[in-house]
DNA sequence: TAGTGGTCTAGACCACCCT
DNA sequence: GGGTGGTCTAGACCACTAC
């Protein structure tokens, strides 16, 4: 019965997984509610409330009013990825950063981006080929068109001195994140850039920002040969 | 100032990200600390607190006690990776879910293998090999070592009526998950298994899952070639 | 319609850590 | 030392939905 005060609402939480991972709880069954928890527990409501609602969006538990709480039977569970910029994700990989330039063009989108982004064809956007380097190895190759509309500061920005990567995140706020994650064989262009040879698997790493219903910028990024994007939970 | 009696957590949260996206916050500024809002918003601080709790679990914002709330100047965002059973992942998909047995063996570890799940080399495991069809199409092909110490039941289960990923999500509870995406070139075996050809770019999801600090199980997920991870915030 | 989770409140104490 | 966020409480009302 635990009687440890378990005060917190992280012991609480703990002292839930545990039943459920001993099978106390099993997967499926209907377990008790807040309340009896609560009393059991000796804490307020509110307490255990935290403590299962963070487990049932972690994929963990799932709660209907009136019918209660359940162990999930096929749960969702939900791992996350870190996005962060690239040069942040260079340096905590202990690598020296470095970014060059490649190709910066005002020029009318294709329309495989624009209809992408929901934007009219024929919009004039910003076009930008990045190479972002890893002590001194080719890192990810960076493919990346910004809607003007939004970002119209960007053309000011001199891309040698910081990458549109980390001006954009720290100059163009966005409130959504389309991910796409993929592998495809290196293009010729593609293996160029990144040090490699033609065909070689690369890990893809499509990405749309929006603000509100406006799209910010559209990037394919591709890592060079060897790269595993790590997540836990 | 937003007179909008905003009751809710989720109106106050909306409020927030306006301000941000707004540039009425701007990145690194310190912000308005919960007191403050709560007596702007008309609401009690534990409702702002849930609010900015969330925004800065999600990497928004950066708080610390006494320094207050700043807007992230370097955010970094988190996006959530939905991992569910093959089979609600093919269906999810509009697709027909079927599975197949390919090999199932009690055997020796490669070192490989139980050094990445700390166990001790020549430990007995069970070993399989399996397919996952969608619409009858090859979706994945999965490369799974299962901890017989932890699972012990496994043995007993016929994985020609369920597949070993939904029978050990159902039964096989676990506490932590390791999550390492990759892309590499098809080798033989994987080509033949997904229908494709050699050197073809497949998407490669390894896991392992642990209770408490047991492996439970580890596995390897080759997606047929064109696979798409989506994931977004 | 009754029981359950979802949320809000007003107040309180505490841990942390900047100044 | 004092200000900030982190958390807990006891109570309340509401929304949803299984029954």
């Amino acid at each position: 019965m635990s009687k440890s005060k378990g005060h917190s609402w992280q012991s609480i939480q703990q002292e839930i997984i545990l039943r459920i991972t001993n099978r106390t709880w099993q997967p499926g069954e209907l377990i008790p509610g807040e309340a009896k928890l609560a009393n059991e527990f000796g804490c307020a409501r509110a307490t255990v409330n935290r403590a299962m609602r963070q487990l049932a969006e972690s994929g963990l538990l799932e709660r209907r009013r009136k019918a209660g709480t359940r162990v999930a039977l096929n749960p969702v569970r939900k791992a996350v990825l870190h996005i962060q910029i690239t040069r942040q994700e260079v340096e905590k990989r202990g690598g020296v950063y470095r970014h060059a330039l490649l190709d910066r063009q005002i020029k009318t989108a294709p329309p495989y981006i624009t209809s992408r982004l929901r934007l009219d064809q024929n919009t004039e956007m910003l076009h930008l080929r990045e190479l972002h380097f890893s002590d001194n190895h080719p890192f990810i190759y960076e493919d990346r068109w910004v809607n003007l509309d939004v970002v119209s500061d960007i053309v000011k920005v001199d891309f040698d001195k910081i990458s549109s990567n980390e001006w954009l995140v720290n100059n163009a706020p966005f409130s959504n994140c389309d991910i796409a994650l993929s592998a495809e064989n290196a293009s010729k262009t593609e293996a160029e850039m990144l040090a490699t040879t033609e065909n070689k698997s690369i890990f893809i790493n499509d990405r749309i920002t929006w603000i509100g219903v406006s799209p910010v910028t559209c990037v394919r990024l591709a890592y060079a040969p060897g790269y595993r994007m790590l997540s836990s939970f």
